[in-house]
DNA sequence: ATTTAATGTGTCAGGTTGACACAATAAGAA
DNA sequence: TTCTTATTGTGTCAACCTGACACATTAAAT
């Protein structure tokens, strides 16, 4: 929820005053983007600290709608693969803790027309127990937008991370580790890859995901073993060799091997 | 925490000014005994109804700390495998709601001397966010506590359960489909049984949790290949037959091999 | 010595894994 | 048309695991 007029300052405070307090929600959303993995964050305004994005749970909201919604606010895509992981909940979960912290936050709220900004400084200085839900979503998708504490929302690759904020580095490992044990049992491909794909493509989306070479022949046969692929036309890549096929998922078929694992022991 | 005497009533009432609104915790608490799982359950005073045993996150407590409090609570153990498994926030999670329940309760308040009966009735009306905790321990170690809302603390068999509060039986099927599906990853064995057990109990036990029959011949290789085991004097039955030997595990071994599985695929 | 259950081991068919090899294919270049 | 090159489909093989079954050995109590 950007700020961007009076309207948007009374309707944020509005909504705080609608929000279970000490509770909240952080997403982990994952992006596969020239073969790396990527994750979207906040960066704190007036300070070189990111975030994830994170919201609160309205009082008439289920934990997973409000994580529905804030992933929506934050990249514009609804019905996207959206998971609980863990809940954390360590003592000194504040997000506004050191004076110096204090007067910044206070001192951006001032340049904001609250009702209550002091009230809003409370809500918001308070240890917060937080539950991480982590997304698969298709990079290319997604309209990153900042919300009220943030001034730039951007993807970040895994392999070179800036510092964030409080114990989000933890979490947001916890999250990677849960996603890697899952991994038989998530819809990596669909949910990370664009529609049509190539074999190359899907292959490495493993290889980064497990953080190891696969054997090029052995996966090509279990994959189209499975029979949950389609193909394509082919592209042609205007280079000079024979150009790969496109494949993409049969989705009913997909989402069938889904259940009993896809991904064998590899 | 009992409610036996007025000091008890003031303490507890000082725990509930002490601690977190609108978040408890909620534990599965598994035991095995006579080839079957067990979870320890609480009875709703006056009502025959019964629950999983909760509590509240003090200010200042780790959730983690919370947690293996609320289980020494019940359970008077410590020091036992507790780990978190998922949190649940249905917006309806209200322990008390109806209009007879909120009776029941405010009455049921009214027997002890609380300083502020409205304030604690209003806490415990509110919405509750619960954070799941599942523990594995030995059944016979345990002196069951039941808390101020109830009347029994009892172990009840997974096969015959009574009727649960809430999403409480809901809680409990996601805590089993959890131990399930990490079954390789869990002290199974060093947690559920008793110090020395035979082979036997090792593969009943695990046929219970995988909910199958297992071939005694494999089975048995595989556990002793894992050497993991150490085998004592046999104990005499009594039977006029060679008598089983007993076994206890090499606890540093089995935490090592623990890291990276055990159990195989069965 | 006999009975009985517990225990240790063998085997076999079927399946998977990881590693490597090789021939067929097709797009563009010469 | 022919050549170059990367993609693609398949084959093989040794190593290992699994499930199912078999069978001989061991030892406690009678």
């Amino acid at each position: 929820m950007a700020l961007r007029s009076e309207d948007h300052v009374h309707q944020f405070e509005a909504h705080l005053n609608d929000v279970i307090p000490g509770h909240s929600i952080d997403c982990v959303i994952l992006g596969y983007h020239d073969n790396e993995l990527k994750v979207l964050l906040l960066r704190r305004k007036g300070q070189d600290l990111w975030s994830l994005p994170g919201g609160f749970i309205r009082k008439s909201e289920d934990l997973d709608t409000a994580a529905t919604r804030i992933l929506e606010e934050r990249t514009g895509l609804g019905s996207i693969f959206l998971q609980q992981f863990y809940t954390f909940g360590g003592q000194d979960r504040r997000s506004v803790s050191s004076k110096s912290e204090i007067a910044m936050l206070n001192n951006m709220l001032k340049q904001y027309p609250f009702k209550e900004p002091d009230k809003v400084s409370a809500f918001l200085r308070d240890r917060f127990i937080t539950t991480g839900y982590f997304a698969l979503v298709q990079l290319n998708k997604v309209s990153p937008q900042p919300d009220f504490m943030s001034s730039q929302c951007e993807w970040k690759s895994l392999k070179a991370l800036p510092e964030l904020i409080l114990d989000h580095s933890h979490i947001l490992q916890k999250a990677i580790a849960h996603v890697q044990t899952q991994l038989n049992y998530l819809p990596i491909g669909l949910s990370l890859l664009s529609k049509k794909f190539t074999m190359q493509d899907l292959q490495n989306l493993y290889e980064v995901l497990l953080n190891r070479s696969l054997d090029r022949g052995n996966f090509q046969r279990k994959m189209l073993a499975l029979n949950i692929l389609k193909r394509h036309e082919k592209q042609l890549t205007g280079k000079a060799h024979k150009a790969p096929y496109l494949y993409s998922f049969d989705v009913p078929r997909y989402n069938e091997k889904l259940k009993k694992g896809i991904g064998f022991s590899f």
